[in-house]
DNA sequence: ATGACGGAAGTTTTCCGA
C-alpha cells in the first residue's frame, strides 16, 4: 500500500498535474493541500475516470483539503472535533485494511509573534488533544499533509539564516515533537535519506534550482504501523513542470 | 529593495503563502 501527500497551491490550476502525477504514481491513498477551491468546484469526475474516489473539504480562495483514493473512505470527519475552525484544514477517513488517514494543511503562522502565529500554536494544541484520543480510537493511523514545521536544522537549507524565522522556531518544533510523542514517527527518518532533502522550494529567486529549501511536508506514522513501513521517499520530478506547485508529494511504502 | 514568484479576487492593487 502507497501514501501520499502533496501541498499542490490551487487544484484549478494544478489537475492536469496530479492527473498526471497519479497516473506514473498510482498510490493507493493521496492527500492533497491547498485546494484553493470550493466544494461545489472539486473534480470528482476528473478523479473517478483516473479509477479514483474522493473525499473533500474546500474552500473559497484558500485552504481546502481532499483525500483522493482507490478504494472508498469511510468515518470521513472534517476538521478538529472540539476546535473551532474557520478554515478547511484537516479531513481524516479510514481506509482499507484499516487505516486511519488524517490529511492536514496546518497554519503557515507567517511571522513569530504575529496573530497568525499564535493561532498556530492555538491550532497544534486543538491537533494534538484530539489526536491523542484518534491515535487510541484507531492504532493504525498515519498524519501526513503540509505541516509548515521544520523538525530541525537538517530540514532547512539556510539553518544560520533562518534560524527563528518562521517553520524553524522552537515553540513551532516544540509542537511538532509534541505530536511524535503521541507515538508517532517520521517515515522520511526511518530510512537513510540524501542530504538536503526538501520539500518546499520557493519560487522566488531560483530556490528549486539552487536547493535553497525546507522540509516542511511530512509523513507520520503510528508505533502500530511502523514495522510495516517500507520506504518514504519526495519526489522531485513534478517540481520540474512547467507551472508547477512549490511543494514536492511526498510518498510512503507500507507492507 | 520590507523585494522576488505565484495564485486568487477581480480590474489595479492587495492579501497571502513559506
Amino acid at each position: 500500500m502507497k501514501l501520499a501527500t502533496w501541498n499542490i497551491n490551487s487544484l484549478t490550476v494544478r489537475l492536469p498535474q496530479v492527473l498526471d502525477w497519479l497516473q506514473a504514481n498510482p498510490v493507493d491513498v493521496l492527500a492533497l493541500q491547498e485546494l484553493k477551491m470550493s466544494d461545489d468546484k472539486f473534480p470528482h469526475a476528473a478523479f473517478a475516470s483516473a479509477g479514483y474516489q474522493s473525499v473533500c473539504f474546500g474552500q473559497k480562495t484558500y485552504n481546502g483539503v481532499a483525500l483522493v483514493s482507490r478504494a472508498p473512505a469511510t468515518d470521513v470527519v472534517r476538521n478538529v472535533p472540539g476546535f473551532s475552525d474557520d478554515m478547511a484544514r484537516v479531513i481524516s477517513a479510514t481506509f482499507a485494511p484499516g487505516i486511519r488517514v488524517v490529511g492536514a494543511y496546518f497554519p503557515n503562522g507567517q511571522e513569530p509573534g504575529s496573530d497568525k502565529f499564535e493561532y498556530k500554536l492555538a491550532w497544534l494544541q486543538g491537533l494534538r488533544s484530539w489526536l491523542r484520543a484518534e491515535l487510541s480510537a484507531h492504532p493504525k493511523l498515519v498524519l501526513m499533509g503540509d505541516f509548515n514545521i521544520t523538525f530541525d536544522d537538517a530540514d532547512v537549507w539556510d539553518p544560520v539564516g533562518l534560524k527563528d524565522t518562521i517553520h524553524c522556531t522552537d515553540e513551532e518544533r516544540y509542537e511538532l515533537n509534541a505530536l511524535i510523542a503521541l507515538g508517532l514517527h517520521d517515515a522520511h527518518r526511518l530510512f537513510p535519506q540524501a542530504a538536503k532533502s526538501y520539500s518546499w522550494w520557493d519560487y522566488r529567486d531560483f530556490g528549486f534550482r539552487r536547493n535553497r529549501g525546507m522540509r516542511i511536508d511530512h509523513i507520520l506514522v503510528s508505533s502500530a504501523l511502523k514495522p510495516q513501513v517500507s520506504a518514504c521517499w519526495i519526489d522531485k520530478t513534478p517540481r520540474k513542470n512547467e507551472r508547477p506547485s512549490d511543494h514536492a508529494p511526498v510518498v510512503v511504502e507500507l507492507n
